[in-house]
DNA sequence: GATAAACCTTGCCACTGTGTCAAGGTCAAG
DNA sequence: CTTGACCTTGACACAGTGGCAAGGTTTATC
């Protein structure tokens, strides 16, 4: 199955297909005698497996991770899902700085007089001179 | 001020400073005779203007906008305000996908066994066929 | 069998925003 | 005057992804 294939298959673009395999997450695939990369069902299996884990934040370092132990018959359990809770503890941290910058947001264009004026809460919170006694 | 005092004195470093001069966000400063850029206490206000709303998390490119309506004296606080809520709403996208990725994945470890036996619903999930059936 | 369309190959540039490092010039304090 | 702290530019890196270009291949159509 040449790349394209493998793609429209995984669901992973040829083009990060090939990325992944500059930065060895996956093994190069054999070639065919013109040079085409050629995938098996089992590689297929590995993208798709890679293609979830992105679409759950996971960066190519914790899939390297991951896929070591998947491929791992004797993994613990336990180390799988200390990578996953680490994982969750990031994305909480992100999730709490976008919360704090979308209240802030929020309650500053909420005192906009949002009208034709200039004067702007907004861009005066943002101008604001930073004071000793404040 | 050379860079540096106007660095510290903006909380923007040094290199992010050179870095929005290059992005014609800043306007390229006046230079002393031996080349040291100057910078004057409205281009410090300007600087920390950036270092505020870049900690909003808004985009070099909404920071154009912002800037631009910041410096317009005739600006309509309707316009500033239309700026601040779509990255209102950007933020709330990221943040729905982001507890998604979280949800789905604290449900997964919740069910994982957590010990040193190989079965994992972490990674089974993730290898798990498409299958039209569910 | 020829030709065209659709695909593959590699390689390079772009983006965001930030850090680091190097080689060389400059300034201030001792 | 020397030393150390700063400035200058330039380059490389990161994560992931998109795009383009020039060239080879395969497939389908005539």
């Amino acid at each position: 199955m040449n790349i394209g294939k493998a793609a429209e298959a995984s669901g992973v673009s040829a083009k990060m297909i090939r990325y992944y395999e500059a930065v060895d997450l996956i093994p190069a695939p054999v070639r065919t005698q013109s040079g085409y990369r050629d995938y098996s069902d089992r590689d297929v299996h590995t993208l798709r497996f890679i293609q979830r884990a992105r679409s759950l934040g996971f960066t190519v370092e914790q899939m390297r991770n991951l896929l070591s132990l998947w491929q791992d018959r004797h993994r613990a359990s336990a180390d799988v899902r200390k990578v996953a809770m680490q994982h969750i503890v990031d994305l909480e941290r992100k999730i709490d700085e976008l919360q704090q910058m979308r209240n802030t947001l929020a309650h500053l264009a909420d005192h906009c007089q949002n009208d034709g004026r200039p004067d702007c809460p907004i861009l005066e919170e943002l101008a604001r001179a930073p004071c000793a006694g404040s």
